[in-house]
DNA sequence: GACGCGTGGCA
DNA sequence: TTGCCAAGCGT
């Protein structure tokens, strides 16, 4: 974890994986509980698929839960976690950065390790005004630049938490940085301006319809299919959502919900009788279904509004 | 290089 | 309320 002094591969790995584009204040007590559960890199190449990603549930890009399986798998059969940066490069779920921040965290390599933090730490620095995906290259020579022989495990947690505190994207705090005698960003007394903010995305709405079919207080749930939106992970059946309008019949309760890259809004309605495989899950333990967040709130839309009804 | 892929916090 | 942002990876 970060500031957290530990040499252990399996622990590095796991909250590398689980940080990536994921906040520090999400990670740590899941990461605390998937470590309970699952100590070794043994243990977990040896759990079932279905409780990894229940486990991983509401903490999103669940393709790193799939990668965690088949990356625990893998190094459990080979007797353990690679040492190089290279090798380390080539397991599921391990990119650039992981690889670097495995090698230097967990093997004390030198590696040059690259974030969003890095790359804004460095690109306000030396003065770097165009949008990172254009000075990738650059970048990365001044990073390596930087990277001390020794000791490139703690120099990128160091740049990791300058970037994360001081160097934020809005409003940095230039005057307790320890860089801004040097910094040209700093320099040019707007130092919010480096690097260039990325394209805006556009972010259509999407429309859905989940089925509430509901016996003897258990609802019927599914599993989605492993790749794609959710994949693999527990959810209410019902039909793929669409950039049309889906439904204009009666529902339960409409949740709406932002993905990435779309707005969903999914309408719950109920109906009567299963259409596919999946099983009864009682609500009373619906926490223990592993509903990714859309599905934990279209449930609990519901079941708000029935005690609102009975009120 | 660009896009698909979650979620929650914060201004 | 809306948009931005987070210790990225795979294709």
């Amino acid at each position: 974890m970060p500031g957290e002094e530990t040499s252990d591969p399996y622990r590095v790995w796991l909250s590398e994986v689980m940080l990536q584009q994921t906040t520090v204040a999400a990670v740590t007590p899941r990461f605390e509980r998937f470590l309970a559960r699952w100590p070794t890199v043994e243990a977990l190449a040896a759990a079932a698929d279905e409780d990894v990603l229940s486990e991983w549930a509401g903490l999103g890009y669940y393709a790193r839960a799939r990668n965690l399986i088949a990356c625990a798998r893998e190094v459990a059969g080979r007797g353990g976690f690679p040492d190089t940066e290279e090798e380390l490069r080539k397991l599921p779920g391990i990119g650039g950065y992981t690889a670097a921040a495995i090698a230097a965290i967990a093997f004390g390599r030198r590696a040059v390790v690259i974030d969003t933090n890095v790359e804004r730490v460095v690109a306000r620095l030396h003065g770097i005004d165009v949008p990172i995906a254009e000075a990738k290259d650059r970048i990365r020579e001044l990073a390596d630049a930087l990277t001390p022989q020794v000791g490139a495990g703690d120099f990128a947690q160091a740049m990791m938490d300058l970037g994360a505190t001081i160097c934020r994207p809005r409003a940095p705090e230039c005057t307790k940085c320890p860089l801004s005698p040097d910094c040209k960003a700093f320099a040019s007394g707007e130092p919010e301006r480096f690097p260039a903010p990325k394209r805006k995305l556009v972010r259509p709405t999407k429309h859905g319809i989940a089925q509430w079919i509901e016996r003897d207080g258990c609802i019927w749930l599914i599993r989605r299919p492993a790749k794609g939106m959710l994949g693999g992970m527990a959810a209410l059946p019902g039909p793929e959502w669409t950039a049309d309008t889906a439904n204009e019949g009666p529902a339960l309760a409409r949740v709406t919900h932002v993905f990435t890259h779309f707005r969903l809004e999914l309408d719950i309605v109920a109906a009567s009788e299963p259409e596919r495989e999946g099983w009864w899950q009682a609500l009373s333990q619906i926490s223990d279904a592993g509903l990714p967040t859309l599905y934990r709130r279209a449930i609990d839309a519901v079941l708000e509004s029935r005690t609102k009804l009975a009120a």
